[in-house]
RNA sequence: CGGGGCGUGGCUCAGCCUGGUAGAGCGCUGCGUUCGGGACGCAGAGGUCGAAGGUUCAAAUCCUUUCGCCCCGACCA
């Protein structure tokens, strides 16, 4: 059964693919490291690609996407004349997750439809990025998913735009910031709002160290000193991106997006300072960690705290704060970058209306590569003029499993799955309850065949099973038609059809039955 | 990687604290009854208690080590 969807809905995907011009291809699976060393990727992908050797010590790499191995291909492109190209696949990825999780959506091993476009120019590019953007409305649309394009954050993948597809449902693994009044969408990790502005007053208080015996926490100050609200503190977090201490500056009452500072920073790994190395380096606990006068250390400051005075913050000794910070003139700051994350009731960046955060599978994603890799790998072309010139990328991603998880996710109820028919694995049921029923059979048989004949796809329910037993499996497995095949309303002359999705049976005739049946489906379909 | 939990018939679990006979429900096999919404009776099969070591007269139970899985935080289709 499950099988079936996969195969449907990679069908789906392929029809698609192809509709807007792509070649489809099956690369190998296990790439020799050179490849990977040739992009930088052998060592950015750290620990998530799984990486084996053959028998004379050669790295090899299982793929977990195809950029290199089709930018390597795609040195064999000369002339401009050649492109655009567009080429895909549906191949097995592997990944080497940290956690992998929640049945099928988040798996080691997976089937992906990757795609990568190559054009000359970026508006080529821009064209082709258009182009996976309508075709993947139409997938998730003919797979029944109600899937919403967002600004996303490119990751490890690199380039200048990226778009996912996220599909709302409580088993999803990100955040999504969604504006109903304008239609903004993005991810918690890219996405931005508006804020009030924070006046600060000019009182004349300048920079002075104070005593706070025992304050640890944001609202251990504000708790202590009236004027010291959240918003009127600056964080301090203390990181370590790629082996190197960073500091993080947040307004008091803002939450730091990791992938934002991992973003703005091109860092590779990046993870909590230890107590250790924090007070090592800074002299303090975490508690009363502050910036001021902080040298050699790179800082980022969330724009949120750009042009902000009179603040209040940690002075880098336990028990002791700062008031009357100006990040102007106390600060070094490195640089100013979007680090906090949006929570939900904030106002949305383009019309100001409250933002709602909602949880989503991430389906699909589209990304504009542009030059990045074809230049690693060295991709050229000649232009009209008989100029070399480097072709520019886009990369597009769908899960294939994780399609199914999501339409499983959002198309079931109490007594089992309801398979929307795009993908069901059966679009039709026949439920003979009583198999050693002679004219019930030959009913069976003839409804089968009919079914078949117009192509639809058909399973017989013939097992030595009590109704009971029939019915209910047949709501768990959700084939979205069933036809009810039982002596006793033989007698009247009657077959059932039931719709899955509503349950509501209708009684139809023995002799016109099976073509209404037909008919019904078909026009579902 | 950090934190928490769990490994006992095919499946879901109890038993462990307080050591002494390995259990339940479901599933499976056979026979009979039953047969339009997950039937019932009778009879039966099936377990190195994740693995290794230790303590003990005696270990599923206590101790140590180890492997695997699940859940919560940082990655991604």
């Amino acid at each position: 059964m499950g099988l079936r969807v996969h195969e449907k809905v990679a069908q789906i995907v392929r029809e698609e693919m192809d509709s807007i011009g792509g070649q489809e291809f099956l690369l190998p699976a296990m790439h020799p490291a050179s490849l990977w060393k040739q992009s930088g990727r052998w060592e950015v992908m750290g620990d998530d690609m799984f990486r084996l050797q053959d028998r004379g010590g050669a790295d090899l790499a299982l793929g977990m996407t195809h950029e290199e191995v089709f930018s390597h291909l795609a040195t064999s492109l000369h002339s401009y004349k050649e492109l655009p190209q567009l080429w895909y696949q549906i191949q097995t990825k592997f990944r080497d997750e940290q956690r992998p999780k929640s049945g099928l959506l988040r798996v080691r091993e997976f089937a992906m439809k990757d795609s990568y476009s190559f054009d000359l120019e970026d508006t080529g590019l821009d064209r082709a990025f258009e182009a996976h953007h309508d075709a993947y409305v139409r997938i998730f649309e003919r797979l029944g998913l109600d899937a919403m394009p967002v600004q996303a954050s490119s990751g490890a993948m690199g380039g200048t735009a990226s778009v996912e597809f996220m599909v709302a449902s409580p088993a999803g693994e990100d955040d999504v910031l969604v504006c109903e009044a304008c239609g903004y969408r993005a991810n918690v990790e890219r996405g931005t709002s508006r804020l009030d502005e924070v006046p600060d007053k000019d009182d004349g208080t300048t920079l002075e160290r104070f005593p706070t015996p025992g304050v640890r926490s944001i609202a251990d100050l504000a708790e202590l000193e009236s004027q010291a609200s959240a918003v009127q503190q600056i964080k301090t977090m203390v990181m370590v991106l790629d082996g190197q201490l960073t500091l993080a500056l947040l307004r008091g009452d803002h939450q730091l997006n990791l992938q934002k500072l991992q973003d703005s920073t091109g860092a590779i790994e990046i993870r909590p300072a230890t107590a250790e190395e924090t007070l090592e380096t800074l002299g303090a606990a975490p508690g009363s960690l502050g910036a001021v006068g902080v040298e050699g250390i790179r800082v980022f400051a969330d724009l949120a705290l750009q042009g902000r005075f009179n603040m209040f913050t940690g002075a880098n000794e336990d028990d002791w704060h700062l008031r009357g910070v100006s990040l102007e003139a106390d600060v070094t700051v490195s640089e100013w970058v979007d680090l906090r994350e949006v929570e939900a009731g904030e106002g949305c960046i383009d019309c100001g209306a409250q933002l709602a955060v909602i949880r989503c599978i991430e389906a699909g994603h589209i990304f504009k590569l542009g030059r990045k890799y074809a230049e690693s790998m060295g991709i050229s072309v000649l232009d009209a003029d008989g100029k070399a010139q480097v072709p520019t990328m886009g990369s597009y991603g769908i899960g294939i499993g994780r399609a199914v998880a999501a339409i499983a996710e959002n198309h079931h109820d109490e007594a089992g799955l309801v398979w929307p028919i795009a993908v069901a694995p059966f679009h039709m049921l026949i439920t003979v309850l009583d198999p050693d029923d002679q004219s019930s059979m030959h009913i069976a048989e003839k409804a089968e065949a009919a079914f078949r004949e117009a192509g639809l796809d058909v399973l017989v329910d013939d097992r030595d099973a009590r109704p009971g037993v029939k019915f209910a499996d047949a709501e768990l497995v959700g084939v979205p038609f069933r036809l009810t095949i039982g002596t006793r309303n033989l007698e009247k002359g009657q077959l059932e059809f039931t719709p899955r999705l509503t349950g509501d049976t209708e009684m139809l005739t023995v002799d016109d039955g099976i073509e209404a049946a037909l008919d019904s489906v078909l026009n579902t379909k």
